[in-house]
DNA sequence: TCTTGACTTGGAGTTGACTCCAAGTGTTAC
DNA sequence: GTAACACTTGGAGTCAACTCCAAGTCAAGA
């Protein structure tokens, strides 16, 4: 598969993806004889993996070094395994802290909905 | 209060209040007979609404719009609850996104905890 | 053969969001 | 009164994560 492919397959730009690979994000693509990008399924697999945890907010950062530990082999299963779940437990409070913003935006909007032509004194509470 | 007070009570750094003022983030804060910034209670019910927004990823630039429609009064009553709307809209949107993304990396660790020892070729399958 | 176009590389530039700094001023502690 | 300190300003620097660019290569079509 070529990297316009992939591109538009991922909806990732071709420097993204080319990034992806200079900074170990992804394990390196093989090139054909003319030394062009050709990714496996397994290359697409990965960077699917990879962008749906940019996207929940991991960082690049330890997602390298999943990518680094995976590639060192078995010893590293316990490794990753514990990396995963220290990220899981900061996604769930990342999705706590954004479920109550959510509600208090509801909570906002609401109120907005209620005060059909506020008055100069409502609208100060419209900040609470 | 002075600064000082704000940045902890907070837990954001002087430099990001000051930051947060200069751009517009949050209306301009007075200062006493000597210059010193003197946050007031709406300041800092602000400067909270602010902090708790960025958390859940509101981008700057939306909410200087919000804080901007905010200070010309209620003509904008209007634009601010679609703005809200829309911010909330997204905010949905990436909750889920995030949810999805946490079961799968349950699902991973799942995998990972029933392979106490995995052999090479059953290493590949937890990439899945 | 010559050009077009998709790719290659290494490196520089951009964006968003801070974070730090230098130079200056006003209040407090001795 | 002078040293220490908390603050002021405008501007420069940093960091993560891309994004763009110049110069070069290669295969395919007119």
């Amino acid at each position: 598969m070529m990297i316009a492919e992939v591109s538009k397959k991922f909806n990732l730009s071709q420097d993204t993806l080319r990034y992806y690979e200079r900074i170990g994000l992804i394990p390196g693509v093989n090139r054909n004889k003319s030394g062009i990008r050709d990714y496996t399924e397994e290359d697409c697999r990965w960077i699917e993996f990879i962008k749906c945890m940019r996207n929940a907010g991991l960082p690049i950062e330890i997602l390298i070094e999943y990518v680094g530990l995976f590639q060192q082999g078995d010893e590293t299963v316990e490794a990753r395994k514990e990396l995963l779940i220290e990220q899981r437990n900061q996604l769930v409070a990342r999705i706590e802290d954004m479920r109550e913003t959510l509600e208090r935006l509801n909570y906002k909007i609401e109120r907005y909905e209620q005060a059909v032509i506020p008055a100069e004194h409502e609208l100060k509470k419209l900040e609470d």
